[in-house]
DNA sequence: CTGAAAGCGCTTACAG
DNA sequence: CTGAAAGCGCTTACAG
């Protein structure tokens, strides 16, 4: 196996010095007209490409990001993160990437592998961590955005929305059609702020509304079968909901399942909200009404805020962004009483 | 900002050589208990962390592997990058992420991206590549295993799937069901040798059966609305298609909307299948018949593989993994003629 | 515009 | 078990 060329090769077949290839590749306008000629023959003659350690080393900067995600494998992330990388991409980043099972061990691993494998700078999900972990980002002044989250006046940067205020008000436009008895299938709330903030969000509203109850809040992971499973539960009980109001849209896409294996026709005798507006949610029959969440937007500014913090210039701000409530044929007005 | 601390800052503090300090790291048997504890006292004094840029040029490995994949928006390659960086993470590798949008010049670019980044072994998602990206490859030896497609005796290393063979199965199964008169909406077969192979498989289980035909065969991107688009265009012709092949469950959730649209009934007036056997196949209505595909094992086998051939021992077999039709709604009898 | 040389922070034979 | 020293491949003042 024979090793890969260095910029020393290039300079011996090129006959000319490291100091003049190596500005050939990072300043152009430095190297004459000549000597770049010879020098780029030399490298697709070799198939030259740099060392990254070694530039690293030399210039203390490492052109990479992380990313510590609880999943990819849930659509809710998958845009973003994408939009988030094609950013990085277009200002010469890379993206390290690495997922936590929402498990905040297993995040704070996975931060630390990150680092230590160059990462300049961060994006986390969500606002739940280990103390440990806060401390060492603050300890080796880790430069991190937090995203899909939002919270004001915080120490932190954040990059997202409010998943309360959007779960609160979604709450009120099922709440506007009349629902007075409304059950809700929380997501897995333990480690997960967000998951928390739409069921209190929800919760809230409801409280707010005098004439409304919430029958039952359950707590599902972001899997179909649990929130089929979840919603049987629900409706199985005789003072029945008549509106579903869920952490996402995988958990309503099962709640919608379970009311259909229950013979009850959705809107007409319950209405489900979803959260997240995934692909899936305008798949259904019928369509889910849900909260769609700015994934692109939220890629994109925390890539931007990110790509500061790491060149220095911490625009502390913060981005929020709007959530919108998106309303399709899985709401309906409150059945009036047979 | 002050520096971060070195390796000489750590032996500096405990007294003890760089050496020493080193050994205590990376094979801390090496060193004297006493050594160790001083050196352990200094790392935490300290917040030490190795700088990875000079490691990876002491050691000449980076422990960071590649993957480029056409896009992390569709879930169809969510969970097998999922398993692919679990898999990779026990083994102490770091995954870098890059998407190329099913651009072949762009997965080129990206794929020197990762390479200068330091990734020392690659994964990629199916076999059309542009022939200047081979050379790359080849010239710089650089380890790569290709997935999401299968191919016997090619020089190449593939954890995958037949795609053809897939398609064609599933076609068979279609035309047991008494359908004579089949569309095909493929994906967008561009640079995408995943997306023809089962066009053509299904092409070719049809012409294999005498009495069928193939009535139109449409290419669409993977896009929901292209789907449904597509499946009104075919779907307006007056002799009827009874079954439609899609190329992937995107595609056949928008084909369901569009027959919907058109008052047609699934399966009764019209059959659909899919592939891929993403979540939103088992949530439409009807439940969506579809091709599984082993995503995680493949994510997992190919982290397996990628592994050994970054560690020298070129495991040249590939691996060929099954691919399963799950038969639900969404597919019947051919209906008789009315 | 170009070159000689120091230096980035680590690892690892080689001695002891 | 420990240390002195060379070397990994690049970048960048400093001279010219």
């Amino acid at each position: 196996m024979k090793a890969q060329p260095t910029l020393q090769d290039v300079a011996n077949l090129a006959g000319i010095s490291t100091a003049t290839v190596s500005r050939a590749l990072n300043d152009p306008d430095k190297v004459g007209q000549a000597a770049r000629d010879r020098i780029d023959n030399a490298i697709t003659i070799l198939g030259y490409t740099p060392n990254f350690g070694a530039r690293a080393l030399a210039t203390n900067q490492t052109n990479t990001v992380g990313a510590i995600i609880p999943t990819l494998s849930n659509a809710m992330f998958a845009s973003g993160i994408q939009a988030f990388q094609e950013v990085l991409s277009e200002a010469g980043i890379t993206l390290l990437i690495a997922t936590s099972g929402y498990d905040p061990e297993n995040e704070l691993r996975q931060i630390k592998s990150l680092v230590s494998q160059g990462a300049s700078g961060l994006l986390l999900i969500g606002n739940d961590r280990l103390d440990e972990t806060r401390k060492y980002l603050a300890t080796r002044r880790t430069p991190h955005v937090i995203s899909w989250c939002y919270h004001d006046g915080a120490d932190q940067m954040f990059v997202g929305f409010d998943n309360y205020a959007a779960a609160y008000d979604a709450t009120q436009r099922v709440l506007a059609n009349g629902h007075k008895r409304i059950s809700i299938i929380a997501g897995d709330c333990t480690s997960n702020d967000r998951a928390r903030a739409r069921r209190d969000g929800a919760i809230a509203a409801v409280g707010d509304a005098l004439d409304a109850q919430v029958v039952h809040v359950v707590q599902a992971p972001y899997r179909i079968d649990a929130g089929r499973q979840a919603c049987e539960e629900i409706l199985n009980f005789a003072n029945r909901s008549t509106a579903l109001i869920c952490g996402n849209d995988v958990l309503a896409a099962g709640a919608m399942i379970a009311a259909r294996g229950l013979n009850l026709n959705i809107p007409d005798d319950i209405s489900i909200v979803g959260f997240d507006d995934i692909g899936l949610a305008s798949v259904v029959t019928p369509p889910m009404t849900t909260v769609r969440v700015p994934q692109i937007e939220m890629g994109r500014a925390a890539a931007a805020l990110l790509l500061n913090v790491v060149a220095g210039k911490p625009d502390l701000s913060g981005v929020r962004l709007d959530t919108q409530f998106i309303e399709r044929g899985s709401l309906g007005p409150a059945p009036t009483k047979g």
